[in-house]
DNA sequence: GAATATATTTGTACAAATTACACTATTTAA
DNA sequence: TTAAATAGTGTAATTTGTACAAATATATTC
């Protein structure tokens, strides 16, 4: 198909979510130009030549987001031949999870993109590339991260519910949980601390605030949900 | 560090799990060349243009043990710019794991490698590029798969006795199991078939032999082994 | 062929984790 | 003060995991 000659590409996607609107979504960006033109995609670049993986996908992630220090982990690196329509491309995907909130969506006006958006990721528009694999396929491994690692922080404020953490857990897993259920088996871990805050008047009754404890993290193994 | 209108290499390394002589042991490969001449390294090779990513593990595969129809993986990708010496190469890194009877390890004259061999994964010798840790990391998810998935019957013989899938587990944990739980436990996946068969004079009692049950495996869900 | 050595096979009691399930408490708004 | 909405709580049944010891079948040896 390509001539032996011909060099791959390298580049990173990064598969970002964030719960917005009582909802999980992805970053996804608009693209200026030929192949997929006006299509959506994840955000991604080519790999710098003395750049590590990691930490291309950080700057991808940066240009976007101007979000730094969140969780990112490196997902599957995706290399049909016939991805891309005109070249080899070889990419090396991440996901990423980050608070929404302060964030503003931004892109560099070099025209590669016209457009930055969340979108729901049970409510997809159609992607360009492999995208919505390499989406199914994040949103497989959050899912089974989330069974063993506090994940969910990430995509909580400093100080939340444990309403609010159990809403997270069901956007993520696309069920309901058994609330008592839930909170017992959180409280068990005891990876949560008790604040002597509530949240103020929301609506109804006021809901007690907790905070990650990440000193007890270290020492706990095991599931965390199913 | 490299000029930026370098080009990034992309190679797959596979990382080759067996059981022999009642040890783990992984495939390794003698250097004829430099860098790192003489040195061992796991089997490796330039990805080529038209080639999917699993395809080139799968031919690397293929020269060194002549095996087909094994389980392969991919595992990570590992580009930092300075794990070669020389040049940027990116490699996407797979493992496998494979029966080591009626295996012959060969190696076609292209002077790149002088010898191939089994090294005891609990043993190995000093190894080039960053493989040390590649196979490290293997051997993680390899356990990891182990608690998930019944892998362990990619190492087993067709028909096999209890005894020898425990030993595969504790060879792979690196730890010993309660026998009466190990079997009890399978037993009551029931993805393994009892034959009618038993192992001829081995020596002492002869043992029950099973195979493994392929049909019922695809209901199962859940932990094999922690 | 009897005794011995070696590997196979089997069960039970206890602890821990998971699941199912429904009512009371506190606040805001009408 | 009443109604509506969300927060918060406990127990019993089931399942799963763990610890642990004796009997059985064959080969070898005396």
């Amino acid at each position: 198909m390509f001539k032996e000659t011909k060099t791959h590409e390298v580049t990173t996607d990064v598969v970002i979510f964030t719960i917005k609107d009582g909802k999980l979504k992805v970053l996804l960006v608009k693209r200026a130009h030929e192949p997929f033109k006006g299509k959506w995609a994840i955000p991604g670049g080519f790999i710098r030549i003395s750049e590590t993986i990691d930490a291309a996908a950080l700057r991808i992630l940066k240009e976007k987001t101007n979000v730094q220090n969140i969780y990112l982990e490196q997902l599957y690196t995706f290399g049909d031949p016939l991805r891309h329509p005109t070249a080899r491309v070889i990419t090396c995907a991440y996901f990423a999870l980050i608070r929404s909130d302060d964030i503003v969506l931004s892109f560099e006006d070099n025209s590669e993109i016209t457009e930055v958006q969340w979108h729901p990721v049970y409510d997809l528009p159609p992607l360009a590339f492999d995208h919505k694999e390499i989406i199914e396929y994040s949103l497989k491994r959050v899912r089974e991260r989330l069974e063993f690692c506090p994940i969910a922080f990430q995509l909580l404020p400093e100080k939340f519910t444990l309403t609010e953490l159990q809403k997270t857990y069901e956007l993520i897993l696309d069920k309901k949980l058994d609330k008592r259920n839930f909170r017992k088996k959180f409280l068990a871990l005891s990876i949560l601390k008790e604040l002597d805050e509530c949240t103020k008047s929301g609506s109804k009754r006021p809901a007690r605030l907790y905070s990650f404890n990440e000193i007890t993290l270290n020492s706990k193994r095991g599931h965390f949900f199913s």
